[in-house]
DNA sequence: TCCAACTTAATTGTGTGCAATCTTTATGGA
DNA sequence: TCCATAAAGATTGCACACAATTAAGTTGGA
């Protein structure tokens, strides 16, 4: 199973041609494991009218209450391009109020409606399934957010070192 | 499966508020982790002119040669909706050929033209860097995608259950 | 043999995700 | 004070990702 660590191969005297493969599984099963998340979290949504990428958002504003476009956007490292017409499919839907603030005209605050704060009485029972699905146990979710946080946080710098 | 430790609380008794939080965590590491390596890769590739998806159908093409559409697919866990076009444009750029097969003319093979397969040398170089960038040891970057695995598989399940 | 059911790709429509650009507003130094 | 610069969102353009539908080809059973 899992080789002593003396037996690792030294990075530096792995072929590139393995790396192509071994890479081939680290960015490639990372990609599929967040897209089947995604695909569970659709039918999940479903009924509650969300995306995925809106569940997060809605999550943000449950947890810390009105927030500028650009707070939101640091939460969940994600840009006006993507956010601004996000938001506006929330509030279409009801389930937000966007308003200039007033002390900083440039910043837009996003607030929970009444419909969209009482949304999260019935997202709670979603994240159960979600786990039970998974399959996974408490502590290996917990060691994978560990080591997911280092991975982002290791790839966010080495791109802007560039 | 293994048994959590005395100390690690019975899922069954965290209340739903507390998962929702836990949850957000979860998803949302895996939505950001996901989401940097696109970012890396993004300026690693951009010599090669592939995006990150084009790439993995890159690396299925060098490791397997000629393939259906729908190998690809199933080798990737994407859909005809999501390769068609990009299959389309690796061969605008000259990369592959697309041709209906003469045993069954419903499939279409996928071949390297010399251009696409010459393009794995220049590619060689860059799964070190990202290794490299993620700052993950090697056995971290194997119990990860061990973990990743199974929580596809088991997402995946829980999705065709449905 | 013939046709209904299935398979494979392509197409259509919606929703991200992100780079690049633009507009509006704020800020700070000459 | 005035203006260059910066900051916050919005917009545009491109490329996935995926559900739903369509078109073309195959297969198997009555």
């Amino acid at each position: 199973m899992t080789t002593a660590p003396s037996a690792l191969p030294d990075l530096a005297a792995v072929p590139d041609a393995e790396l192509l493969r071994l890479d081939h599984q680290v960015c490639f099963s990372l990609h599929a494991a967040s897209r089947a998340f995604g695909g569970y979290y659709r039918r999940a949504l479903k009924d509650l009218g969300l995306t995925y990428s809106q569940y997060l958002v809605m999550l943000v504003l449950w947890e810390q209450g009105p927030q500028a476009v650009k707070a939101i956007g640091e939460r969940l490292h994600l840009d006006s391009g993507t956010l601004s017409p996000l938001l506006k499919r929330l509030e279409s839907a009801g389930l937000v109020r966007r308003e200039r603030s007033r002390e900083d005209e440039r910043s837009v605050v996003i607030e929970l409606t009444d419909e969209g704060a009482g949304l999260r009485e019935r997202a709670l029972s979603v994240p159960r399934g979600v786990l039970a699905a998974t399959g996974l146990s408490l502590e290996e979710v917990l060691g994978l957010q560990e080591v997911l946080g280092r991975l982002t946080g290791a790839l966010g710098e080495a791109v802007d070192a560039d």
